[in-house]
DNA sequence: CCCGTCCTTTTACAAATGTTAAATAATCAG
DNA sequence: CTGATTATTTAACATTTGTAAAAGGACGGG
């Protein structure tokens, strides 16, 4: 159970998405807790189930799996964004992936289970949880686009144009991966811009 | 409304992903349209907003969008396959995208705002429709996956070992697009394999 | 059956990206 | 502040993939 004042800003958020009464807004909150991991350090390592749906409440995340020994970046979460590793929490699979704060991050964590459980006494906690999900999909279909057809160099453009966070506050390398280019493509095309 | 027996196949498919009580599966039903949409023609056309949920109940059918002026295929949809531009569904934006039939395809068609009203009536058929959205989205992650930092070769490989039905019912220039490469490229990949 | 259209393969070449290694630059711990 | 570590850039070269054009193949309509 976490406080609601600390959470102020993560329930607004879920209140943009769908507004609950506040006893569903209460029984979620009940099962809500914080998790601060330090920078570098794992909140979730490969090879495990996922059991629990986090956000970020402040901080900077990413989920990351090992391709041919090499990490590529799957996924970043800047505050109040979900992260979830989904292949494995609506499977039950153990997940090929790890979730990592690349700053000093403070996550909420759910419970998988409870909040399912939840979801029969009430149908607006499921909705909210549904339309999470919803949000979820349309982004990463939209990033399969970017990413489908597209040039290392056009990658990179529309990143700096509907992200320019990422650039801000995110190293290269994770970026490259996240672009599915080297790290040698990703300095190439920024010299090529300058 | 639709007959339950022309359906049988694909009530069944709902039904493992979510039992549902006879009601709400008339309700359901009395949603349901059945579209026949001849081989090569567009079920939807790009710049349309999309309001109706689909699924395939026979036939074969692709969602593609127009990138530089060259098809790009986002998406196929097989017997019993969900198929959604959730870019424009779920955002209530035009869709820059259209459904085309690649065979003699029948769909069901579900309008979107009257099943969003049912589930205020039926948790269970919200339920259901969340499942759905699950398994898309985990189907859209793990498919990210096998782009992002992949070689056409692997792409390939990895589409005949996982789908080897696509290579069977799908022209290779669609397969091309689908998995971000040229005819040309997946045609050389063909040839070094044999 | 034949013609025309579309699909697939092949070729030759250009451009983009990967690989390896080294040189700078930035960051962190002590 | 300094040395060590890590991140980023640059260079040279190899490989992959794209582009354009042509040649076969497959297929359907008349």
């Amino acid at each position: 159970m976490t406080d609601k004042g600390q959470l102020a800003g993560f329930l607004d958020v879920l209140y943009q998405i769908q507004p609950l009464s506040t006893e569903a807004v209460d029984a979620v909150l009940s099962l809500c807790s914080l998790i601060p991991i330090r920078k570098n350090q794992n909140l979730q390592e490969i090879g495990r189930r996922c059991k629990t749906i986090y956000f970020v409440k402040e901080g900077l995340a990413r989920i990351f799996y090992l391709k041919d020994g090499v990490e590529v970046t799957e996924y970043f979460a800047f505050e109040n964004d979900l992260i979830i590793r989904a292949e494995s929490l609506f499977t039950g699979k153990p997940s090929k992936k790890a979730i990592q704060a690349l700053e000093n991050t403070v996550f909420i964590g759910i419970p998988a289970e409870p909040l399912f459980s939840l979801f029969d006494q009430s149908p607006e906690i499921e909705r909210l949880f549904r339309k999470v999900i919803e949000q979820a999909y349309v982004a990463t279909v939209h990033r399969m686009e970017t990413i489908q057809f597209h040039s290392a160099e056009e990658r990179y453009a529309q990143l700096l144009d509907e992200k320019p966070d990422f650039i801000k506050r995110i190293s290269l390398k994770h970026i490259a991966s996240y672009l599915g280019i080297t790290q040698v493509s990703l300095s190439r095309i920024r010299a090529a811009v300058r």
